[in-house]
DNA sequence: TTAAGGTAGATGCAAACGCATAGAACTTGA
DNA sequence: TCAAGTTCTATGCGTTTGCATCTACCTTAA
């Protein structure tokens, strides 16, 4: 077992383990994480986004986000505009209300984060962004 | 944001960039990434294993996880026992063909972990396992 | 110009998921 | 000792997921 092995089982445990804590935490209102998670991408990239760019941030298969975005926009938070440059294509753009509903689980679930990464020094803190910035830029070959 | 917010997406995004690129290798066989993690999880702790403590491991609800285990213990991969001590628990184990599938999976995908976590130097390797078990380590409260 | 090949997103369908809850077994305190 | 509360796993049920595939559109090159 390599130091490279032991290093991704321990960032997948604390990743559920983790995860399993904000998700049990009670300010997702009428959202799952998941759908958060796009309102959250959705929120930070703010020029609107291509479906495809969108899915690279979020781990669903592409059926699987279309029709989440199908139901998000169903609810008014998201919207989809055909891109003018590629009639293939989708621009998905918060709503109004998609940034209000993002911003008002936002606030809670960001206290949540800074109270469990609390543990960890600011050094570590920012050893951690480094590192895992460094990971996610590991586009495969 | 904080620097603790900061971190997390970070960590968030390695994470999903880093599953999405294991998971489109062929290494899982019929296995699905989830199956494979909790066969890869009874691998190691190798004492017959609660479901309550694998679940604490595997980020799916406990309902999923029972019925997974139902169809991982169908296909002869997973052996379920009743627990002498708690009459209401299950104690769970790979069968000797649980254990061939889990090796013959894990060997391949070793490698690629070991490949994607490369761009880390070995000095921030040791700092990613010394932080993520630290944030594992953090049971809320 | 147009045929061949590639990419973006949507849809049919079976499998898997989460929530709520059930049932059985432990634990605790009166 | 037994009622009330908790914990462990399983099951009913509606929703969501992934795989395969489809259509529409873009790109390239002859």
């Amino acid at each position: 077992m390599t130091r490279a092995n032991e290093a991704w089982e321990s960032l997948m445990r604390a990743y559920a383990v983790l995860m399993k804590q904000f998700n049990a935490e009670d300010v997702w209102g009428d959202l799952t994480m998941r759908e958060y998670d796009v309102l959250y991408t959705l929120s930070k990239c703010d020029g609107p986004l291509r479906m495809s760019e969108l899915n690279r941030h979020v781990l669903l298969s592409q059926p699987a986000l279309s029709r989440m975005v199908d139901r998000l926009v169903d609810r008014g938070l998201v919207e989809r505009c055909p891109d003018p440059g590629d009639r293939r294509g989708v621009r998905l753009s918060l709503t109004p209300e998609g940034r209000k509903v993002q911003q008002e689980i936002g606030r809670p679930h960001a206290r949540s984060v800074t109270r469990a990464l609390n543990v960890l020094t600011p050094e570590e803190l920012e050893q951690l962004a480094v590192i895992t910035a460094k990971l996610a830029g590991n586009e495969e070959k």
